[in-house]
DNA sequence: CGCTTGCAAGTAAATGCTCACATACTGGTC
DNA sequence: GACCAGTATGTGAGCATTTACTTGCAAGCG
């Protein structure tokens, strides 16, 4: 098999467990069985790889996000869409969405914010929430930041080894009962 | 004044932005306005220093729930309690608690769990609960995660910048409503 | 051939840490 | 108080190692 795609898988799992900056080319290319400079013949440095691997998982779950949301009618429906579609696409590639919640903060700076980040459309989804009186009123960024909580913090005790080996999908009627109930809390 | 307490804030400014492995002594030593030799009179090493900024941190906000929880009874009001003092907390000394927000999952290896790690004593708080029939059953392991995402979560978009120079507390309320909301859903 | 992909050895720079030296404090003795 | 040894604290130049990245060469392939 080409190196490229063996580089990815590689280069997520090492992110994912030693960050970005602990992460070394060695430990990269040994866990992907190829040399050190194969991975400069496909990017041109290991923090373009990172933000490359970073970017690509951002923006899946970002169209996601709209899609979903774009599918139904409601705030309830649409957390629950949500929530369901983002354990499935977790289980279905859980080495890919780990490594984007550890590192999240890691690349902070470098997504500029033209609204298309999954915060800013959760945001924006309460907010509408709220003018169309579905949703008590309240500071839609704390809102936002408390329901996204409920989600990420549970997957994140799964990538600790907190919950066992059980997919995040098992959880997902107990996640969406708990954003709705945060929805509505007041 | 003396080095050490220097140092000491220096580090956690530059853990906090930086990351464990991200962070250089040169740097922690300039913002410290202090020679690089200064730390290791007092530290044997970098990450010696981290491990001991974060385990008083993580002492401190084990203590905090201990006292917080023994201190009223039912988990209502331990939750209400929790909230607020976690908030107050965060607030007097942000630049600690940010930064053991943030760079936890680098420390996950260090700490035994001799079950006074903040999760698990919330864990034990809400599987008592749930014995004395004053929660509906479920995954307590779960259910924590949930209910400590909606506070770390808010905290955390706090420290990115997303909401503010508002105070945490001044979402105290906001959080403890959902954070009741999320243990009774299900 | 021409082009891409991979390797092995190597390089320059950065990083954590040490060490010889200087200075400031501490407490006991006269 | 004056003296002084002993210790703790801080400096800054520098060392060994690691790290990201480069380069010359070869193999596969249309």
């Amino acid at each position: 098999m080409s190196a490229k795609p063996r580089i990815e898988r590689a280069a997520l799992e090492v992110f994912a467990a030693h960050g970005v900056d602990g992460a070394t080319t060695k430990l990269i290319a040994a866990r992907a069985e190829v040399s050190e400079g194969a991975i400069y013949r496909h990017w041109k440095s290991k923090d373009e790889l990172a933000i490359g691997l970073f970017m690509a998982a951002h923006k899946r779950l970002s169209d996601l996000i709209e899609a979903e949301a774009g599918a139904v009618h409601g705030v309830e429906a649409k957390a629950a869409a949500l929530v369901k579609a983002y354990c499935t696409a977790a289980d279905e590639d859980w080495t890919l969405f780990s490594f984007h919640l550890l590192q999240l903060h890691h690349f902070l700076p470098y997504y500029q914010d033209d609204g298309r980040d999954p915060v800013t459309l959760v945001e924006t989804i309460i907010k509408y929430a709220m003018l169309k009186m579905e949703l008590p009123p309240g500071d839609p960024r704390v809102v936002a930041a408390m329901a996204i909580g409920v989600i990420t913090q549970t997957a994140q005790n799964r990538a600790y080894g907190r919950l066992g080996e059980d997919a995040l999908s098992a959880h997902a009627g107990l996640m969406t009962a708990a954003v709705q109930a945060v929805l509505k809390a007041r």
